[in-house]
DNA sequence: CGTAACGTTGAAAAGTTTCAACGGATGTGG
DNA sequence: CCACATCCGTTGAAACTTTTCAACGTTACG
C-alpha cells in the first residue's frame, strides 16, 4: 500500500466515510476490503466498535458464540483449557485479525485482550444473512479460514517436533513476519504478551522460555534490549534453526 | 441418513445420475450435498475420479497446488516435515473429507493415502472459478475450513498440554467419534494407520505410544483386539483422561 | 521357511519440568 | 520518601516423563 492510499485512508477515516476496519488493510485481512462503498455500509451498519483494556476477556470457550470481531488495533490471545486449568494458547492476533469462528453455536475458544485493544464487533447471525448476499464477503472470510488452518498446521509441527530452542527460534522469526506484515519494522521484535503467554504458545513451561532465551543471548543469536524488545543479531542462524530451511 | 436415502442413492449412483463425492454426506461433510442438479452437473464436469494405493502420495509440501480433493473412501494422513526428517502428522482424513486449502499457489503440507483410497480431484483454478457462481458451494468450504480450524485448536491443546496417557485417550475417542459420524460402530474402533503413524500425529515415539497403550490396557481402560481393533471398555475414564470434563 | 517390517519391552540417557530461591520492577500506604 | 508487598522473570538442583538405544517377538509376505 503506497504512502498516499494510506494518507487518504487516514483522512477518510476522520471524516467517517471508511470504515474503521479498513485500518487493518495493511495484513490485507481485514473483513471489508474489496468491497464496494454500499457493501461496506450495509457491513458498517451491524457493526459496533468497542474497546477492551489490558487483560480483559473478549469471550469465554463454549459461550454462544453470539459475535465476530475484527481486530482494530492491540493484540489479542486465544486459548484452549484443560479442566485442571493447564492452557494452551493457539494464537496471538493482531490488527487486521479475524476473531472468531463461522457456522459455529458456541466458541471453540476463549479471547482476551493482551493489551488495550481495539474491535470491531459483528453480531454473528446478522453477518452470516449479509454474507448471504456478498459472496465476496465469504470468499475473503475463506481465504482468511485456510491462512489460519496453514498456520495451525505449522505450530502443530512446531508442538510436536521441534526443541525449546527449535520452538523459541521459530516464535521470533513468526513475529518478526508478523511485524513486516503490518508495516511496522521487523528486526527489534516487541514482546507484547508475558513469558507466560509465549510458554502457553510454545507448549513448555516459563522457566524454559526464560532459560532458553538465555542461551540464545549467549549465543549471540539475539540480543535483549529494553522495553521488551529482542533483536535478531543472526536471523539466518534462526532460520536453520526454525528448521524452514 | 435412513436405509431408503442410501438404497436411493446406491441407484443413482449405478445409473450416474449422482456425484460419487454424495456417498460422503453421511458426514454431511462433502463438497457437493445441497446443491441442485444442475449445480451438480456442473461440479461434475470440472471432476476426475482417481484410486490411489495404499501408502502412495497423493502431493508433496511446497508442489503447486493444482488440484483439490473430496475422500470418497478410505484414508488419508497429511503431514509436515522438518529438514532433518522428522514429521508431524497433521491429521487423518476420511471419506467426506475435504483435502486441500483454497487460495493457495502450493500446497502447505504433504498427503498421503493410509489404504486403498479412491478421491475426487477437482482442478483448483477450475473449482474457484466455479466458486464465484456458487456461492452455496463456498458457504459449504467455509464451514468445513471452520470445522477443521476447530479440530487443530484441539490438537494444539493436545501437543502443548497434554500426557502421553491423555494424548492416547483423546485419540481414541476421536477415532470413535469419528466412526459414529460415519455411521459405522465406534466401540470396537479400528487403527487403520501405523503406530508410526500414530506417534507422528501425537507427538511421541513409536515407543512412548506402545506403551501407553499397554498401560491403559493393564489398567482395563481398553482391549486390544484382533485385526488392530481396540475395544473402549471404560469410556468414562478415557473421557476423564482426555480432559473433555 | 526366511526375511523384512512392525510392534513390544527393558535400561540408560536426555530434555524438560518441578520445586525453590533470588533479583528487579512496580505500586501502595504509612 | 521509604518500607513493604506483589508480580514477573531468572537461575539452580532434583525429579520426572519421554526419548534413545538395544534386543526380542510377531506378523505379513515372497
Amino acid at each position: 500500500m503506497s504512502w498516499f492510499a494510506v494518507k487518504t485512508r487516514e483522512r477518510n477515516l476522520q471524516d467517517g466515510l471508511v470504515h474503521p476496519c479498513n485500518m487493518c488493510a495493511v495484513r490485507d485481512h481485514s473483513v471489508c476490503a474489496s468491497l464496494d462503498a454500499d457493501e461496506q455500509a450495509r457491513v458498517n451498519q451491524i457493526m459496533t466498535q468497542i474497546d477492551m483494556g489490558d487483560g480483559s476477556t473478549i469471550f469465554d470457550e463454549a459461550e454462544p458464540a453470539t459475535h465476530v470481531f475484527n481486530i482494530t488495533s492491540g493484540g489479542v490471545k486465544v486459548y484452549k483449557l484443560l479442566a485442571d486449568g493447564r492452557r494452551a494458547i493457539t494464537g496471538f492476533l493482531f490488527p487486521g485479525d479475524f476473531l472468531g469462528l463461522m457456522h459455529r453455536e458456541s466458541y471453540a475458544f476463549s479471547a482476551e485482550a493482551l493489551s488495550a485493544t481495539k474491535l470491531c464487533r459483528f453480531p454473528r447471525e446478522k453477518l452470516e444473512r449479509l454474507l448471504e448476499e456478498m459472496p465476496k464477503l465469504e470468499h475473503r472470510l475463506l481465504g482468511l479460514a485456510s491462512h489460519e488452518l496453514a498456520a495451525a498446521q505449522d505450530q502443530m509441527l512446531l508442538l510436536g517436533r521441534k526443541t525449546a530452542k527449535e520452538r523459541l527460534a521459530s516464535f521470533f522469526l513468526l513475529l518478526s513476519n508478523a511485524a513486516r506484515r503490518h508495516g511496522r519494522p521487523d528486526n527489534p521484535i516487541e514482546l507484547t504478551m508475558s513469558r507466560g503467554d509465549i510458554a502457553d504458545y510454545l507448549g513448555l513451561t516459563i522457566e524454559t522460555v526464560s532459560r532458553t532465551v538465555t542461551h540464545l543471548k549467549r549465543d549471540g543469536i539475539i540480543q535483549l534490549l529494553e522495553g521488551n524488545r529482542i533483536q535478531l543479531s543472526r536471523p539466518a542462524k534462526l532460520q536453520e534453526l526454525a528448521g524452514l530451511t
